[in-house]
DNA sequence: AGATAACCATACCGGTGGGTATACTCGGGG
DNA sequence: CCCCGAGTATACCCACCGGTATGGTTATCT
């Protein structure tokens, strides 16, 4: 029965110089909206303002910015979806509906879904050094929703937590991929009825 | 309140000369594989014995032979899914687990999660002609566990089995790119509990 | 003063991308 | 008999890929 603790936020964080810096935004725009294998380094250096050669002085190859870029997107969401929780303290219900109101705001600006999804589209059955900022976002989302399903007194958070994080992650595919416009409410409202139909721990 | 009919498959069927039917083959496992950008024609042309000049004969482009690969995956899926659901005719909860059943079984050999999503991550935001048959898929799914909500005499069809859906979709993401062995599992017991908690309709 | 780090500009490398062109063989149907 | 569709073989096109090389200009720190 060990307390599954709130994940904290991964932080990435490197002293990063002004153009280098400028290189990693340009970089993530870019694989984002139009995706890894698509974006070539001679275009994220000319948007960035600079040349290959500085991106390659700062980064040393194009996997490794890959690998950064998905890192920093790791930990600007998971700023944003804790600091969205903090404005909802009372453990419970509401606190696992909470992050499905976060979602729906980060998923207004992020049109073309989960990075991490379509990076690992690209990269799957590779050695890339981004695999495993994949895996690990996913874990922690999943370790998000135990926490959370651990908090509110319910019986059996791992089951509970796996099924609101399945929920959490159908949301996205759906509405991207699915042009499902409202699927976050959607998801919202069956993790509403799964927590109702959970269990309470008899303590 | 209309009625919500079981979705039928959707043929491909173009016939297909001996050697334009290698090539499709070839191509499908290879894009499947290791992506579409990471697949020239070249390779998909000596893979399966012939040539480019052929391949071009037979498809006129890659977008093509993309999408070709995408419809066929549809309707080979859908074949599985709704032949599982024959085995299992009588209606209510039992036949919307059946799907996750045969999500299971057809896992045990995609490896590479759902091929509609993976594409989707390499060819969202531009024109591409295979665009319409992700989303084709995804509402496929989404009408299908639907109507199964509507035979099991479920209150809202709609609305669960948008829900189910979600966990359908949550299920493939989880078990490729988070790597959740039990993931199909997890969804068939959210499943399970969602449409337990669904009150009947008064009829 | 010398060293070092950050940065710019440009040219180059081999490899590969999708797609086309040419010329040939073979089997069947009018 | 001749044409045509299917297929083979090979060479070619240009554009772009990730990555490297060379050489130069600043500003800062010791």
């Amino acid at each position: 029965m060990a307390t599954t603790a709130l994940p904290s936020v991964t932080r990435v964080a490197d002293p990063m110089t002004p153009v280098g810096e400028r290189l990693a935004q340009t970089a993530s725009e870019l694989f984002y909206a139009r995706g890894i294998r698509a974006v070539g380094v001679e275009l994220i250096a000319a948007d960035a303002g600079t040349t290959k050669k500085t991106l390659y002085d700062r980064f040393g190859s194009k996997d490794a910015l890959v690998a950064l870029y998905l890192r920093r997107r790791a930990e600007r969401w998971q700023t944003r979806a804790l600091q969205h929780l903090a404005e909802h303290p009372e453990p419970g219900a509401a606190r696992v509906l909470a992050v499905f109101d976060a979602l729906a705001g980060w998923l207004d600006e992020q049109w073309r879904g989960c990075a991490f999804v379509n990076a690992y589209a690209e990269i799957a059955g590779t050695d890339h050094v981004a695999l495993p900022v994949v895996r690990a976002e996913k874990a922690w989302m999943r370790q998000l929703f135990t926490a959370l399903a651990e908090e509110a007194g319910l019986d059996d958070p791992q089951d509970l937590g796996g099924q609101l994080h399945l929920l959490y992650e159908g949301a996205i595919v759906a509405l991207t991929a699915g042009d499902v416009h409202d699927s976050v409410g959607i998801a919202r409202d069956a993790a509403a009825r799964l927590v109702a139909a959970s269990p309470r721990l008899t303590r």
